[in-house]
RNA sequence: GGAGACGUCGCAUAGUUCGGCUUAGUGCACCACCCUGCUAAGGUGGAGUGCCCUUCACAGGGCACCGUGGGUUCAAAUCCCACCGUCUCCGCCA
């Protein structure tokens, strides 16, 4: 939820953020509208109710004989207190509802427009050439015996899949040498429900435009997460942290469940994209001014595993159309897949600044003992997709894979996938 | 799934029987000051969260909050209903 004092007092700034966005620049004055109607209704109910309190007193401390007049004259009284409680509990629930159209207003340099106005901040690597015709990742991933789709599907239906053999120790490798990584870096590592109430889904965010996108299980008024940010972030819902000293920093492992519902078409061969995955999350809370330098850190150690990795990239800042509601800037980093010619995203960072805390009520004590609300970013540091590019990358002419140096001790030395006879 | 107990201001608790004397008492911890030669002990005072109003500000006033949400009532921590959570016992269990 944006800042209602910001709202207040700098709507032009929202305004020109739901601009660059391409969202509602009339939600901005609507809210202002709701905003004044939802003070004015709180005025007068509170008024109207303190004064019953004070005729509640006189009633308690009256003689008996007179009780009875009292509780008369109280009960009008006590029937406007009712109207206008109910009234102000409308006009809030209008304000609440305009106002979380709004998007987090997008950080200084966000380049406006949509998904292609995207400005590239820096490329990484060569482009890999080959001197034979490369494979797609699923082709090498069947010859690797590593990834089974028909199997998949028979079990589970269109964009499901196994990894077995050499796919499966890959994602596990993956996912250990991600973890090392972060735990290098100070990050506390955190296996997450993956189920959460609606509420946690709520507050983060993943209700509104990605609803379709969301498992729900009606029985149990649960959903499956698309990612582990959702528990992260949910994790210190409604406490107050002490940031003073330095950010809390986790790396969540989970499974992933996407419904991939508007992507029809879209992606259908290999494990580009699935409905079930896994994920290295990183989640950090923050104080508000140091959101930034946190999101630079947070990419710093995204590139550091795909250069480990030997992977060809680039880091795009997301136009502001491309962002989602809670993100003020975010950061893709894609890599380059040989089969597609194009980049394809294997990491994302959201700066979501006190946006997502405010909705979960996470908080720290500024110095003059006020309570505000913290700054939380996520980033991915590994997923099941990253083998994609991994096996493209480094493919050979016999089918056979390369093995990163950096992976190798994850993967018990191995230094070279091969075609195995039996898939 | 069944039966029962419980959920109060950071922690521990009182208050719920019989609704108003609760602006929720007490202890510990915390902060400030006082006192004592130092320390310990002691004394005095302060202190929660959110929102609204007045104000340049300092500050002041008000409303709400006793797990959550409804209800009854002139009036609810207290009565009623639903839900959530914790614990105990029983049942079930890949």
């Amino acid at each position: 939820m944006i800042d209602p004092v910001l709202l207040r007092e700098n709507p032009e700034l929202i305004k020109r953020s739901q601009e660059a966005r391409g969202d509602s620049v009339e939600a901005v004055d609507s809210a202002l509208a709701a905003d004044a109607a939802r003070r004015a209704a709180i005025t007068s109910f509170e008024a109207l109710r303190a004064s019953q309190n004070q005729f509640g007193k006189r009633v308690a401390s009256a003689p008996p004989e007179e009780k009875k007049a009292l509780v008369a004259e109280a009960q009008s009284l006590a029937a406007e207190v009712k109207a206008a409680g109910a009234a102000a509990t409308d006009a809030e629930a209008r304000f609440t509802t305009i106002v979380r159209t709004i998007a987090n207003p997008v950080i200084d340099g966000v380049p406006a427009g949509g998904e292609e106005n995207f400005s590239t901040l820096r490329t990484h690597g060569q482009t890999p050439t080959f001197d034979f015709e490369p494979r797609d990742h699923l082709e090498l991933g069947e010859l690797l015996g590593a990834i089974d789709m028909a199997r998949g599907a028979k079990v589970s239906g269109s964009r499901f899949y196994f990894l077995r053999g050499i796919g499966a120790r890959l994602e596990i490798a993956l996912m250990n040498m991600a973890l090392d990584h972060a735990l290098s870096a100070g990050f506390v590592p955190l296996i997450t429900p993956t189920l959460v109430r609606p509420e946690i889904m709520d507050g983060t965010g993943f209700l509104g435009e990605h609803n379709d996108e969301v498992y729900y299980l009606p029985g149990d008024d649960l959903y499956l997460t698309g990612t582990s940010e959702v528990a992260l972030a949910g994790y210190h819902k409604d406490e107050i942290l002490d940031l003073s000293a330095e950010p809390l920093r986790y790396a969540g492992w989970s499974t992933c469940y996407r419904r991939e519902a508007g992507s029809g078409g879209k992606d259908t061969r290999g494990i580009i994209r699935v409905h079930q995955f896994n994920k290295l999350e990183m989640f950090a809370y923050v104080l508000p001014d140091d959101a930034e330098a946190e999101h630079d850190r947070l990419v710093a150690l995204q590139e550091d595993m795909l250069q480990a990795l030997g992977l060809s990239y680039r880091v795009i800042d997301v136009a502001a159309g491309d962002l989602g509601s809670s993100a003020a800037r975010k950061f893709d980093i894609e890599a380059w897949v040989p089969t597609q010619g194009a980049y394809r995203e294997l990491t994302s960072t959201s700066n979501c600044t006190t946006y997502q805390a405010r909705r979960l009520d996470i908080r720290y004590r500024t110095e003059s003992g006020k309570t505000a609300p913290v700054a939380t970013l996520n980033g991915t540091l590994a997923t099941t997709r990253w083998i994609v590019a991994l096996l493209e990358t480094h493919q050979q002419a016999d089918g056979s894979v390369r093995v990163p140096v950096a992976l190798r001790p994850y993967l018990g030395g191995l230094e070279l996938l091969e075609p195995v006879s039996r898939p």
